[in-house]
DNA sequence: AGCGTCATCTTTATCGTTATAGCCAAGGTG
DNA sequence: CACCTTGGCTATAACGATAAAGATGACGCT
């Protein structure tokens, strides 16, 4: 006891004997105080545990999600908690079970598709939880921003400007890899809520401007990169073979595109990544954009920014999102009783990306 | 007893008596094994720690840093263990003490100043730890690039352009926020070695061409960002005042280049960030690149090629270097014995930024 | 019957801390 | 002088799990 005083309290013992202590210590090669021991006897592990949908060494390539965890940290940096990363992620080993076997005192699911069992998984510790983005869970705190909305403005803006052809490029409805258009029934099916927000989102717009949503082309990626979109433009725009960019070698043959009657005018994308791609595919495939393209995004992530054009998408604060789940779970942990849902503001940014669709021909 | 084998390892007792365990863990409340008290019994703590020289916030808007820990994730998902960052690198709350309050198995110190408390926190908790780039420590693994050879590839490749007026530009030599021109005393001084190394490696390749390497401007920036690096360029470049470019305001007024003859032809950088802030600074001043200033960096991040031009620059695989450091953590905690530094390879890549000097006028 | 084997379950002791309460001497009060 | 504080130190008992060893009974074999 008086050792574990030496290192705690100071005060409460003579300097004499802390130094006493201390020496001794040293000289037995004793480390100090085990954070384990420790933390099982406070009954706090220091640290907040987050959980992502997909493998950490995918996620970091997700300008948003780091953004995400910059907040987060930013928030536990200044509580002096540390941030676990929790493993078990990867498909071909997911593991619910890490979820339960992370030291932690609180966790934050951060966009997870919905009846994921590590969702359950964390809810089961019984430890304060926010989920972030998705999926919604009974009387569990979140934070996210109004996704429907938020697509909604980003299609209105394409119809305000009399886009009549759409397509759009989502990424994955649901998490079985599936790749390629994706039928109504599928879309009604989506087990990711966010996906099946924004494209709630684009079909009300569409629909108030008089045009069909089943009839507009959706073509589905397992994920959210500049790769996955230019593939799914081509696939939308072009009348060339489909295959991966990937098989095409370095001199790609760029497919021609759609006559232009056939061709959509626009493009919907359900992230920024998605939507450059399909911009670097329109350019592949002797498309201007916006001339003969209009392409909108989702996220503001800073390549959108950077890009050429620059590209028209919802904004939505990241940081903000992470610093806001870290503070709704740090005051839960002290006991807080705080507002259980947070929406964070979007804005649509409109930049170089749209335009009036060309005139007909 | 029976609880934690029903939990553990379910085939030591019949599925009848396992199914009543759960059954009636369930109908108490019982969330599963504790993790602390686990780790504590079984000695593990099931998680890396991180531990990085500035706040994650900061660290997240590094590149390089991300790319890194896309590295160690990745090993660490495999071998299913946590990854926990370590908070308490905050300048004005700097606190070893959470490095030795922190739950893991092992320490991954990244990229701190020699002599920094950190680095001795995480050596006293007495576990296996991987320091990476910085600093060296005696009989500690360690993962890095030979950064001197580095920089005097990248300098002699301006040399060997017939370049003859340099001038660089350095993140931070100590830690102590210091910004402005670095005398040649402070370059002595410097205490994070890459720094001292790259810098090494420049007065390497300047003094093999004849030249003045203490003659030689060097701007030290507490950081590595492209603001800062801009700001350093137009110390270097520029005779307008030197002012910090926040304080221009929204409308900047570009100070006038210097006279030809005694402005430099080719700017050192140490990081891809400085580079590309004194890629625009140049701009700014009406300056060409490369035809009037080239202008190498360092590390080889995903902006860098992007960039316009794109950036010459030295390649380093990030990600390789986490992998590697997670790996020999790992190993470690196997008690493996391996080789205790590994030299990560490093290539100049010779882009659109540096070009001959400018004929003299 | 006697004995070993095996599957299944239980007992004991321990991991390294720290909350709590207790002890003790020195000094202050009435 | 008895009595209370106070500062400084110590003894006890958990925190919640699990390794290791022990107990129990069913079964087969000679």
């Amino acid at each position: 006891m008086t050792v574990s005083n030496a290192y705690n309290r100071p005060d409460q013992l003579s300097a004499a004997l802390r130094e006493r202590v201390v020496e001794t210590a040293r000289r037995l090669g004793y480390p100090g105080p085990d954070p384990l021991a420790r933390g099982l006897r406070r009954g706090r592990a220091g640290a907040l545990g987050l959980v992502y949908d997909s493998p950490l060494s995918y996620t970091v390539r997700d300008a948003a999600a780091v953004a995400f965890l910059g907040g987060v940290s930013e928030v536990a940096e200044a509580a002096r908690v540390g941030l676990l990363l929790v493993p078990g992620t990867a498909p071909e080993q997911r593991d619910a079970a890490a979820v339960g076997a992370a030291v932690v005192d609180g966790l934050i699911v951060y966009s997870v598709a919905a009846g994921d069992a590590l969702v359950s998984a964390a809810l089961e510790r019984n430890r304060p939880t926010v989920i972030v983005d998705q999926p919604r869970a009974r009387g569990v705190p979140f934070v996210g921003i109004d996704d429907r909305a938020a697509a909604r403005e980003a299609a209105e803006h394409l119809t305000g400007l009399w886009h009549r052809r759409f397509a759009a490029i989502a990424f994955a409805l649901s998490p079985d890899g599936a790749r390629g258009p994706a039928s109504p029934a599928r879309r009604h099916r989506a087990r990711y809520p966010v996906t099946r927000a924004r494209l709630a989102g684009f079909a009300d717009a569409l629909g108030a401007a008089g045009l069909s949503w089943p009839q507009t082309p959706v073509y589905e990626c397992p994920g959210s990169s500049v790769e996955l979109g230019r593939e799914a433009a081509f696939a939308l725009l072009g009348e060339g073979p489909r295959r991966p960019a990937a098989a095409l070698g370095a001199a790609r043959r760029p497919t021609a595109p759609l006559r232009d009657h056939r061709r959509p005018t626009a493009v919907l994308a359900t992230s920024d990544e998605l939507a450059l791609g399909a911009v670097q595919a329109a350019r592949e495939l002797g498309l201007a954009v916006p001339g003969d393209l209009s392409v909108v995004g989702f996220d503001d992530v800073p390549p959108a920014r950077a890009a050429e054009p620059p590209l028209t998408t919802v904004h939505q604060d990241h940081e903000e999102k992470g610093r806001l789940a870290a503070e709704m779970l740090l005051g839960a942990l002290r006991g807080e009783a705080t507002r259980r849902v947070r929406r964070v503001a979007h804005r649509l940014v409109v930049r170089g990306s749209t335009g009036p669709p060309p005139a007909p021909t």
